[in-house]
RNA sequence: AUAGCGUAUCGGUCUAUCGCGGAGUAUGGGAAGAAAAAUCAUCGGUUUUAAUCCCCUACGACGAGGAAAGUCCGGGCAGCAUAGAGCACCACAGCGGUUAAUGACCGUCAGGCAGCAAUGUUUGGUCACUGGUACAGAGACGAGUCGCCUAUGGGCGGGUGAAACGACUACACUGUGGGCUGCAAUUCCAAGUAUACCAAUGUCAGAGCGCUGCUCGCGUAAGUUGGAGGGUAGGAAGCAAUAGAAGGCCGUAGCAAUACGCACCUCAAGAUUAAUGAUAGACACCGUUUUUUUCGGCACAGAACCCGGCUUAUAGAUACGCUAUUUUU
RNA sequence: GGUGCCAUCGUCUAUCGGUUAGGACAAGAGAUUUUCAUUCUCUAAAGCGGGGUUCGAUUCCCCGUGGCACUA
C-alpha cells in the first residue's frame, strides 16, 4: 500500500486551482469542506489548507493543514484503486481545532463517498 | 523563613511505526552525446572509451524561536550620474562615555510620580528675533484697576488665573545627523503578444526619461502620455559553511556598556499553494490525594536575504546580588 | 515579504491644544392634517483600549487592538 505524499501529488498550478474552485462540486464532511474535479491525468493532486479569518495564529493553521495532510496520506488507497483521477481542495470550516481521530473519521467518509459517487 | 526588586540562563527527553524538505553519495538504471581511437568505406555510417547534463531508484548528515511575532529604529547588501549643490523637510537634545550604526546601551546630575525599602518609570538645548498663552481678570507683555503711603518720580498690598516685567511655549532659534528607494531591490534564462487602433504632445528653439517636494546642475536623445485592448504570470541567481560588526570561556583595561588579545570550544534549516509532521507508549515536571494507584495539566507561539537593538506575548525551572519583615544565635 | 493610511452619536462626516464636541440622514416626542406623507419645532445619542507630555489632550508622543490601500 502507498503512503507517500511527494510533491507531485500537491495541486501548485494556479490556474488548476482556479478552474478547480470555478467548475468544481462541492460537499461538506464535517469538519472540512471536499471541491472536486475529476481529470484525465494522472496523478490526482490534492489542495489543503485552513483559512486566516477562523486561525489568527499561524501555529494553529499550520497544525490543521498538518492533520489533514495525514490523514489524507493515511488514507487515500481508498480513492487510488479506481483508474480515475481528481483535482481535489480540502479547506477546514470548523472554529476550534480538532484532533487528529475525527479529521481522519472526517477523511475516511469524504473518500468513500467520492469513490462511490463517480460510478 | 516569607514577600519583593535587579541581572543572567533554560524553556522538555527517549523508543517504535509511517511520512515531508534536503546539501550530497552510488562500479545502480535510462536518455542525449562533445572529443579521441578503431573499422567499413566515402566525406557519411558502425563500435569502444566517455567529460558533461537530465530523470528515476537506493542511501542520506542535518532540519524551526526566545521571542521566528510587531515592523518601532539602525546597519550590511542592491539599484538609481561619480551620489552632485542650495532651499525646504524629518529626526535627535542635561553632562560624560560605548557601538558598524541608532531614537539603542552604560555611568552620572536635577525634577515629577509609584513603593516602608531594594528599585522602577518619566521629563530635561536656547528665549536675542518672530508668533502664541482659552475662560476669568483692569491688564497675558502693550500697560495699568482698587486700597494705602508719597518728595507725584514711584513703592507696597489685595483680587483673577496654570502663569502677572519673572515667565511658559513652538510655528522661532542653536547644535548634530539624514541623498532617495527597497530582496516583490537587482541580474539572467525560457515562453508568448499587437511595430495594429483612437486622442494629446514633441523631434536640436529638444518632449520625455534617468525612483528626491522645489530650484539648479549633469547624462541621454525620439518618442512619450492617456484611452480602449492583446499576451504572460514559469525557472535560476540574489538565498544558506567561500560563515562573521558572531557567541562562550580565559586574560588585560574600565565603576559599567564595551574594547583588545586569543590557546580552546560552539554555531551546518532554506520551503515557495510554501517542508520541519502524525500515531502509540515510557520517563521527567506541576496539581489533586495521608501514601501508592488513578485522574487532570504541561506556556507563548511557526523561519521566508542577513545582522544589532527596542516593544509586545509567555506555564514553569535555575543561579547570583540586593531590600523589607519576623524568628534564633 | 515590504511600504503607507485610518478609527468621532445607530450610519456618513467636521474640528487651529481651551467645546455645551458641530452638521446631515436615521430614531423618539409634539405641531400642522379627517388620516398618511411632506413640512416645522424639540429631544436623546459619540472621541477604539492603556500610559505619558501639558495648567488643560478628540487633537501631540509611546504601546496595544481592529480595519483598509499600494507594491511582481
Amino acid at each position: 500500500m502507498n503512503v507517500t505524499f511527494p510533491k507531485s501529488e500537491k495541486l501548485c498550478s494556479d490556474i488548476a486551482i482556479d478552474t478547480l474552485y470555478k467548475t468544481g462540486k462541492k460537499f461538506v464532511a464535517w469538519p472540512m469542506r471536499v471541491t472536486y474535479l475529476p481529470i484525465t491525468d494522472a496523478p490526482t493532486q490534492v489542495l489543503i489548507w485552513a483559512p486566516k479569518s477562523l486561525f489568527k495564529h499561524a501555529v494553529d493553521r499550520n497544525h490543521m493543514r498538518r492533520l489533514m495532510r495525514e490523514a489524507y496520506r493515511l488514507n487515500k488507497h481508498i480513492l487510488c484503486t479506481e483508474n480515475k483521477y481528481y483535482h481535489l481542495a480540502f479547506n477546514y470550516i470548523d472554529k476550534q481545532t480538532q484532533d487528529f481521530h475525527v479529521i481522519e473519521k472526517a477523511m475516511k467518509k469524504a473518500l468513500q463517498r467520492l469513490a462511490t459517487l463517480e460510478e
